[in-house]
DNA sequence: ACCCAGGTGGCCC
DNA sequence: GGGCCACATGGG
């Protein structure tokens, strides 16, 4: 597909999309507010973790453990330790590698940066780079951080993604980078849209009836 | 009793 | 670079 049919292509899904479900709705009103306060973005950050290969009424249901603890927070979550921790984050699933994989990113957060203030202000390149370094942080998790946390122009690539491309024949090519390069190429770099693009794939694919 | 869900790391080739 | 398996819970 050529550029710009890949544009036009692209528009229009967004179009359609955002015309079919409108504004972000369940976990994606916050994860799409604009803008968020502190406290939002760092439960960003800890859902981003809890939600990989987990539904998310599951998340919900951990972080609201957390918050029930008064512990839904980086600093909360640093003092506890891995044991507390995985307990609380149990109905999540895999909770014994996910209580670890938060507590690396934590103490990289917390000992680096003391806090997301400076985090936002990192070159972004060299941020993904060292968040992809940790334990437990892949392409997709870092990238949500950096997206929904941290408002940086990155666009999000899931498996909801790889099958929207897959319908609509826009590449053959499935791969992570290839794909993320494809929107970042073909949509005004803008993080508003890119929030409210994958918000909207998401939401497309776990809806039944629009498959 | 299955099957599924925003992934990731470790191993192997 | 890609294929396979472990990691675990809650809901259909």
């Amino acid at each position: 597909m050529n550029k710009r049919k890949t544009r036009n292509t692209l528009e229009r899904i967004y179009r359609e999309l955002k015309r079919k479900y409108g504004k972000p709705r369940g976990q994606w009103v916050m994860w799409c507010k604009r803008p968020k306060t502190e406290r939002e973005r760092e439960e960003v950050i800890i859902g981003a973790v809890l939600t990989q290969r987990t539904n998310w009424v599951n998340v919900k249901s951990a972080l609201n453990n957390l918050k029930n603890a008064k512990v839904c927070s980086l600093k909360g979550i640093y003092k506890l330790n891995i044991e507390e921790l995985s307990v609380l984050i149990k109905p999540s699933g895999f909770y014994q590698a996910k209580a670890n994989y938060l507590f690396y990113l934590i103490d990289f957060i917390l000992n680096n940066y003391s806090g997301l203030k400076k985090l936002k202000g990192i070159n972004l390149k060299k941020l993904r780079e060292q968040l992809l370094s940790l334990k437990g942080i892949g392409p997709e998790t870092a990238d949500s951080i950096l997206l929904y946390a941290l408002d940086k122009s990155v666009f999000v690539i899931d498996e909801y993604t790889r099958r929207l491309v897959k319908k609509r024949n826009l590449s053959e090519n499935l791969s992570y980078t290839f794909l993320q390069k494809l929107f970042e190429e073909n949509l005004k770099k803008d993080f508003r849209l890119y929030q409210d693009f994958h918000a909207l794939i998401v939401m497309d694919g776990k809806n039944k009836t629009s498959k």
